[in-house]
DNA sequence: ACAAAATTTTAGATTAGTCTAAAATTATTT
DNA sequence: AAATAATTTTAGACTAATCTAAAATTTTGT
């Protein structure tokens, strides 16, 4: 049985891993967990004993297959609990999160897979980003920030970059949440914001920043 | 914030003195949370310094009133999570404890009320154990071991003193589950077992060991 | 290539929770 | 009221996870 200490350490390193390719360094690690490097140090030698992953000295590390198995499975728990939170018991996306974090960490397939069942095996959490299933596999689609739409382009929301409260909170009042499909009207050369048109509604101006943190199924008309 | 071992440590003393009354005594803890009487004696100054309960040297201790606020709020969480085990994922009455003891410990009020609704805020847990209320209150009625039962008497099995998996499990195989209504028909000198006629089945016959372990709210005919 | 900078590791301490063994206190028996 | 037994506390040690400061190694810049 693992602890939540080490359990948090291996979707960490797991997350590092999936966006680099390369081995992942200590401080990399470190600032993700918000600790410092020789405690990083310490846990990696642990884990590493463990055999969930691979550790060379002053070379980063990189997970086994065990340790990519149970991060996929950490991050499986996550999803399906912030699935289950805003699904059934109507939390919001910014706020399902936290609690995430807490629940993922239940030991007990049988929940899980009773939990997943319960939702109707969701292929996305309240992020749009996909859930593993049961054997570990994650199905991925093809995503697409707004910022890198061309004018008269179509896409509807799927994902987003940045998961914090704050930003989720923005998008919601922007009327930028998922499932909406939206077309790109018009971009401004001296800010790179857009003018964009959500179905139905009066377009609205989205800032780059915004723009770069929302990920859009692009759509054929 | 409370550690995962306050918040055990809490709830087990709260058990110990619901059922005795006086001081709770260091060894009684020590055996109810598997550990030594060492340990709790750091422990409980622990919490005497944090107010939660009253420790006097070689006298024993007792809950403060912030103290017993969070013991039953955990009791709460507690059986709040058993019932959604229950009700919602379709867990065993005999399933449920031990992941209860895990998810008893996730931090966010929010959650736990939410849950409550969700549920249509339940008086019972699976075990017919009552449920207490946001407030703190609990509405408990009176119970009967069938083993104090008179011949003739009709009840409503509505709890159990025993709360082992095995014991729950034998109950289900001999249809001793919450809610059937039962009726004494005699008893054996010898051995003090009982024939109980569980309404519109054949009589069965009852151990005085199960008898002593079974709760019945009295009804009148 | 080599000095300077950045990164990483080691050494030694700290805190929470636990343990064993010994000492202190309280309870029970005679 | 002692003596004995049971309970409880203290002292000192251990593990997991963390930290700071110093040492080691790698990377970068000239
Ligand atoms: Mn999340
Ligand atoms: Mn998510
Ligand atoms: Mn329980
Ligand atoms: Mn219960």
């Amino acid at each position: 049985m693992y602890s939540f200490t080490e359990e948090n350490y291996i979707k960490a390193i797991f997350k590092l891993q999936e966006k680099s390719n390369n081995a992942v360094n200590t401080n990399s690690i470190a600032e993700l967990m918000e600790t410092k490097p020789a405690s990083v140090t310490d846990m990696v030698k642990k884990l590493s004993e463990k055999k969930l992953l691979i550790y060379e000295k002053y070379k980063g590390v990189e997970l086994t297959e065990s340790g990519r198995i149970m991060a996929i499975e950490m991050v499986r728990k996550h999803r399906l609990w912030e699935t289950f939170l805003h699904n059934k018991l109507n939390f919001s996306w910014d706020e399902v999160h936290d609690i995430a974090e807490q629940l993922e960490h239940i030991k007990s397939s049988k929940l899980i897979d009773s939990l997943d069942e319960y939702l109707g095996f969701p292929q996305h959490d309240p992020h749009g980003d996909p859930i593993p299933a049961k054997n570990g596999s994650i199905k991925r689609i093809e995503l697409f920030k707004i910022s890198e739409f061309s004018i008269g382009d179509f896409g509807i929301i799927s994902g987003v970059v940045n998961h914090t409260s704050l930003f989720l909170q923005h998008l919601e009042k922007n009327q930028l949440v998922l499932g909406n499909e939206i077309e790109v009207v018009s971009r401004s050369e001296f800010d790179l914001s857009l003018r964009v048109k959500i179905e139905g509604k009066a377009p609205i101006m989205v800032s780059n920043e915004v723009a770069r943190n929302v990920l859009l199924k692009k759509i054929v008309k």
